[in-house]
DNA sequence: GTTGTGACATTAT
DNA sequence: CATAATGCCACAA
């Protein structure tokens, strides 16, 4: 029937746009960004975690770079221990003369977590794909 | 619209 | 060990 070109158009009534959720004006409101956020906040003290960890737990693989802006993004008065968040590999991803990779060594070893050469043992990594 | 950048990861060489 | 190539995508310019 010439009856189903017409039907295929009723399928299609936004005419493809919507592909993707839209993204919302604030990050505040963005479920991504918070999803990340709390999970950052579960990492137990004495533990670290990947970027890439981070967002595959947060039910967003492959979305490592998100993590990293999640966490760039983060209010400082939230009171996230950012400093549990390494590179893959437990590897300290701010350049090694920056004060944040100072800093984040020295959080990380307050927590109990020994950072010799910018790196923490794969020992300290919280297997957050099991918890 | 396009382009470049980045608190990354993974795989290949 | 290092470097390159991809994939990823939010954001700023």
């Amino acid at each position: 029937m010439a009856r189903s070109s017409k039907i295929a158009g009723l399928f299609l009534p936004l005419r493809g746009k919507r592909a993707r959720p839209r993204r919302p004006a604030s990050i505040d409101d963005n479920p991504d960004i918070q999803a990340i956020w709390d999970r950052v906040g579960s990492i137990p003290r004495g533990k670290v975690s990947t970027y890439g960890a981070i967002a595959r737990a947060a039910g967003l693989p492959g979305r490592a770079r998100l993590a990293g802006f999640a966490l760039r993004s983060m209010p400082a008065d939230m009171h996230l221990p950012w400093h549990r968040v390494v590179g893959a590999g437990g590897r300290i991803v701010f350049p090694k003369s920056s004060v944040q990779h100072r800093e984040q060594a020295r959080l990380l070893r307050a927590d109990g977590v020994p950072v010799k050469d910018g790196r923490v043992d794969r020992a300290f990594i919280a297997d957050l794909e099991e918890l």
